[in-house]
DNA sequence: TTAAATTTGCCGCCAAAGCAGCAAAAAACA
DNA sequence: TGTTTTTTGCTGCTTTGGCGGCAAATTTAA
């Protein structure tokens, strides 16, 4: 099961940060601490802010086991010309 | 086919940006106009910065047709609690 | 109930992301 | 070849994301 974000629909990513976060039992101080962010910044991502940085949005995905995908029709040309990847 | 993201991994943005863009026969100028930034991000991007902006990022994606999914085994479970998705 | 502890919400400051602009490099055309 | 056009690489400036800190709200425990 995987949920599609893009420019126009970044507005379920605070939601599934916060879904997650709740069924993990853990508040946002906690998250914060352990993604290595400040507390805000979970604040500032349920409320659906499209302007995080990256990598700041990524530790959050990484310590709550979401994962991010990337798709496209010419990715598999592109991983045939040799760019590993796990 | 698809390539995972983490904040440990980001370093095959840059190259997976790079190959779209070339293939799709745009420059950096053409691109940035066509996602609606600035032609310095996509420099940016393509060398690997990861504290590019979200939403930036996603313009960029999705003017070179790039999905991006969050996958997680909790999803599942996330959209049955009824939060819609096209 | 009241008190203590935890969590949430938000504000102000500082560091840095993203922009325009320009020079160097590369490509296209003569 | 030289000339024009396009693309790339980078810098300085302006705007703003993310942090700590604190008050309000909520939860837990007496």
């Amino acid at each position: 099961m995987m949920v599609k974000i893009n420019s126009k629909h970044t507005d379920q990513i605070g939601a599934i940060v916060q879904f997650h976060r709740k069924k993990a039992g853990l508040s946002r101080n906690r998250l914060a601490m352990i993604a290595g962010v400040g507390k805000t910044v979970i604040y500032d991502i349920e409320h659906g802010k499209e302007t995080v940085r990256l990598i700041t949005l990524l530790k959050v995905l990484d310590a709550l086991n979401i994962s991010v995908n990337m798709v496209s029709p010419l990715m598999e040309q592109y991983e045939a010309t040799g760019n590993a990847q796990s």
